[in-house]
RNA sequence: GGGCAAUUAGCUCAGUUGGUUAGAGCAUUACCUUCACACGGUAGGGGUCACUGGUCCGAGUCCAGUAUUGCCCACCA
């Protein structure tokens, strides 16, 4: 016997282990059919899972497994991000504790002990996923770093070179000059700063006066932060939009202590409204000022060292560090009479994560890949929906960033990671040379065979080149990800079955990182889109809206909810609480939903089984769970009726909600039809059957519950896998213990089927309407304190005679349900001369002898009446409006006009209604 | 500063082309430990759908404006 409550701990790892082992995650081309692929956002390989990754994976999930049973050919692949900054700077860190850093390794031992590190504990993330439930094939699980992905980011990275698309130039990065080394933006932690502006004046040339050590008239006034980057000015700038300095247009001004001529050159980067309107130009210490130089060909002065010290170019400040020079140049500023005055001032600045001294922009040279020509197709295939966003509105979001994308820096300044294949003159190198001649080739070999042509030195060897020092940006590899993990650049056959892949599941953070950039290189590098459909999702916060994050400590971590409730309830309550349309709030308790839920469905199966064992041999389970099974019209009732069509109309909604990748309503559709459809009403009403004499009907009832759950079983198995697998199992219906994840998904019943058993909207709607009789029944007594012991005599009184037939023939039960001693059923408006409530759409009438308040009664059926009317009036105008008569299908106006034939009818009974109840007052 | 979104029950959220009585889960109240399930059942209470105005026979839904909150981008030299 099962237990009374499930245990899910054993049952998840039970199965899990049984799917990869039967290979039913493994998908082949050559197994034929429609393909359906999704590639999965690689997680860090240093990643933890987290509510993010749970949710994320859990849509993809849903979504791999409902198209697997639709009989698709289906791969979900999996794998991870090398994560160039992450797992170098945690490794680095396991170096600290030795009293090592990377340098005293040399580069070739530090990366061994990264690999060494990926292997020990790069599978922990792999190895959470499977406890998600995961259907993904594990025999494919890729690394952005694996031989075969790392081909093809070199492949690519040669090909764009070739086509001029990759250029090497200068750029601004943050600089530590304490570790000597660039920092990644997330390196850099921004701290609130206590500082100072300091107004200094430039004179303008053709000033009337000059002499150092007097004011002069004609000056600009400038504000700055960082006064010691002042020698390598370059230009002044102002807003183009500034009256007050149009006179300026064209003027040049002298940068003071070095009296050197500047231009003064205008540009939309100058807030007009912050410190004077007038900014110093500094193209080689400030990102900012390095565009802006950009965009007027300015000069690059750069005063620093890489340890922080003015060099030559700053004049007398050589050699000075840069906070000494700051002091110095200010006293300098004020014995010359250029320094104005100075204001206190607040700002961020970075500093840098491990040593947190003041991070400099400092300008060096990067490998770029220009976007423009990349973004244009990719713009093209979202503008022509060749690519849709899901929601539609993240299109605005994509089309902002790619029309104004800007050339992207693709060099990092590491060691972990793809190094860029090119190849210098070692001797050169070893020179510092300032432009080394350089060949770009995707091995050694043929770089050295580049570089005897382009050098003509014959005898050139391969002592004689090094290769770049630097390594990848990580989304340089990820880019290529729906392609290199199905073998590109050679043409594989799952790259020709598979791509392009359909789906692309993922957040919103990485729309311009990830998501843009695949599409870029999808269409360059294959002619053809990544993805048909991109779904982003959410974000899962806290319950209070915040970010999850460990500093916070406000994070939920999914395997302790696995632990505590199960996967399948994790799965079940994220689809059930989080929609596309908006990040979800989650706390713990949320996912209590999908632990009742699995729950109830087990003791629903418990309940079958028991009356199974109680009647042995009398269903084929896997017969009837596999659609082979008659029932006989004559033993079946309206209720059996009701749940059969109940059942189809889910599975309708059901396939629109999950083509629409609304999985949130697809969740509560089988959770409305397992709970409240099948278990709260079929089984109880079943119950009397069950108990009862008739084996005939006993055997068409467990038929039927069996037909029925077991349909409910897999449209609930893509949301809760372990647990529908289970009781798949645990009620027989896999022969030979075939798997639920490989059943077909069910399909409508036939229209002869429908038409033998009798099933119609009308008799689901009768059902529905005897619930809500029901209902009203019990809400009369309790309205007027009516004790349940005590039996009453009902009124009923329908509208059409069918209904009143269906009453009349179920008598007894419903007497029995409405505790009555009698029930009058009767049609038409004229008996009714007390009644007390109304059942839906004012069909059918209720009411409990001598109980009435027909002054209230006769008040709602007013309103009733006037919101008829207005509806009445609707209709007739737009019956009487021509264009909607000749241009609307024929369809949509027949129904308006039969809409209005039964809403005269409405009026027409419920005036009736109002005499009646006007003359009970 | 630019853009996007949200605002519906005590809480977290649904509400698909405007349509008759706005739904769910949790929480809550009463009753029920009835032989599938107290991680349960039955019945109930709780909403001027942020505000103002507009269009319409009819607005949670469409339009305009206001307020509040959140996010993204660009960021003040």
């Amino acid at each position: 016997m099962m237990d009374k409550h499930y245990d899910p701990k054993a049952v998840e790892e039970k199965w899990y282990a049984w799917w990869e082992s039967h290979g039913c995650f493994h998908a082949e081309p050559k197994d034929g059919g429609e393909s359906y692929s999704i590639v999965i956002p690689p997680p860090n390989v240093t990643g933890i899972l987290h509510m993010g990754h749970a949710l994320n994976e859990t849509i993809q999930d849903i979504l791999t497994r409902w198209r697997r049973m639709q009989g698709r050919n289906v791969l979900w692949l999996p794998g991870t991000d090398h994560a160039g900054i992450a797992t170098q700077s945690v490794v680095e860190k396991s170096l600290d504790k030795e009293h090592l850093r990377r340098q005293d390794l040399g580069r070739e031992k530090f990366l061994e002990r990264v690999w060494q590190w990926k292997e020990k504990y790069g599978g922990t993330i792999v190895h959470q996923q499977r406890k998600l439930g995961n259907s993904t094939d594990w025999q494919r699980e890729r690394f952005t770093f694996d031989a075969g992905c790392s081909k093809a980011v070199t492949k690519v990275f040669v090909q764009l070179f070739k086509e001029g698309l990759i250029y090497k130039g200068p750029y601004i990065v943050n600089w530590c000059t304490h570790h000597q080394t660039a920092l990644a933006n997330d390196e850099v932690e921004h701290e609130e700063n206590h500082g100072h502006l300091w107004y200094i004046r430039y004179p303008v040339v053709g000033s009337d006066k000059g002499v150092s050590g007097e004011p002069y008239r004609d000056y600009v006034m400038v504000a700055t932060t960082r006064p010691e980057t002042l020698p390598g000015d370059t230009a002044v700038a102002v807003n183009p939009k500034d009256e007050r300095y149009a006179h300026l247009r064209g003027k040049k001004v002298i940068l003071p202590l070095t009296g050197r001529e500047i231009p003064v050159v205008e540009d939309d980067y100058v807030e007009k409204d912050f410190g004077t309107g007038i900014v110093k130009i500094t193209p080689a210490h400030d990102p900012n000022d390095f565009l802006v130089g950009k965009r007027h060909d300015l000069p690059i002065v750069n005063v620093m060292n890489g340890d922080g010290t003015m060099n030559a170019d700053s004049g007398r400040y050589v050699g000075m560090d840069r906070f000494v020079c700051r002091e110095e140049i200010v006293k300098d500023l004020e014995a010359g009479g250029y320094l104005d005055h100075i204001e206190d001032y607040d700002n961020q600045v970075g500093h840098c994560y491990r040593c947190h001294k003041v991070v400099e922009s400092r300008l060096s040279k990067q490998w770029f890949v220009k976007m423009k020509p990349l973004a244009e197709p990719a713009i093209a295939a979202v503008r022509t929906g060749e690519i849709q966003f899901v929601p539609k509105r993240w299109e605005n979001v994509y089309f902002n960033w790619m029309e104004n994308i800007q050339d992207w820096c693709i060099s990092r300044q590491l060691w972990w990671g793809h190094r860029i294949p090119a190849y210098y003159l070692k001797a050169e190198i070893e020179a510092k040379a300032e432009n080394p001649v350089f060949v770009v080739e995707e091995t050694p070999e043929a770089a050295l065979a580049a570089m005897r042509e382009k050098t003509g030195n014959a005898a050139l060897t391969a002592e004689g080149i090094c290769q770049d020092e630097d390594v990848l940006d990580t989304w340089f590899s990820s880019w290529l990800w729906p392609f290199s993990t199905l073998g590109w650049p050679e043409q594989t056959d799952d790259l020709k079955f598979y791509y392009p892949t359909c789906d692309l599941v993922t957040a919103q953070d990485i729309i311009f990182f990830w998501v843009a950039r695949m599409i870029m290189a999808g269409y360059h590098f294959m002619g053809q889109p990544p993805f048909r459909k991109i779904i982003i999702h959410g974000i899962v916060r806290d319950d209070q809206g915040r970010k999850m994050s460990k500093s916070l400590g406000n994070s939920l971590d999914p395997l302790e909810l696995i632990d505590s409730y199960s996967a399948d309830a994790l799965r079940f309550s994220l689809a059930l609480i989080t929609s596309l349309e908006t990040d979800s709030r989650v706390s713990k308790s949320k996912f209590e939903i999908g632990r009742n839920f699995a729950t109830k469905i087990w003791n629903a199966a418990r309940f079958m089984q028991m009356n199974l064992e109680k009647n042995p041999g009398i269903i084929d389970a896997h017969a009837i769970a596999a659609g082979d099974f008659t029932l006989d019209p004559a033993l079946l009732r309206d209720d059996d009726r009701h749940v059969l069509w109940t059942l189809q109309s889910v599975l309708a909604t059901m396939n629109d909600h999950l083509e629409k990748y609304r999985l949130q309503d697809g969740a509560l559709a089988i959770y409305d039809l397992i709970w409240n459809k099948f278990c709260d009403w079929y089984l109880e009403y079943a119950k009397q059957d069950l108990s009862g004499e008739d084996e005939a009907r006993r055997k068409q009832v467990l038929t039927l519950m069996t037909a029925v759950f077991s349909s409910a079983l897999k449209l609930l198995h893509p949301y809760m896998p372990f647990v529908t697998e289970e009781l798949w199992h645990q009620m027989g219906y896999g022969k030979d213990g075939e798997s639920i994840m490989l059943a077909p998904w069910p399909t409508a019943y036939t229209p002869e089927q429908n038409q033998a058993w009798g099933l119609s909207q009308e008799i689901a709607t009768y059902i529905d309407n005897k619930r809500e009789l029901i209902t009203a029944g019990r809400a009369l007594r309790s309205d007027y304190n009516i004790a349940p012991s005590k039996l009453v005599t009902y009124l009923i009184q329908t509208v059409d005679d069918e209904t009143a037939r269906r009453f009349t023939s179920e008598l007894d039960t419903l007497r029995q349900q409405l505790r009555a001693e009698e029930i009058t059923i009767t049609v038409g408006g004229e008996h009714l001369a007390m009644p007390c409530t109304v059942c839906k759409q004012g069909t059918i009438y209720l009411s409990l002898k001598g109980q009435v308040d027909a002054a209230a009664e006769l008040e709602r059926v007013r309103g009733e009446l006037v919101k008829t009317r207005g509806f009445l009036k609707g209709v007739e105008a737009k019956l009487s409006n021509e264009s909607f008569v000749s241009r609307a299908p024929e369809a949509i106006v027949q129904q308006q006009r039969e809409k209005k034939v039964e809403l005269e009818a409405t009026i027409e009974r419920l005036t009736k209604l109002e005499a009646a109840f006007a003359a009970a007052q």
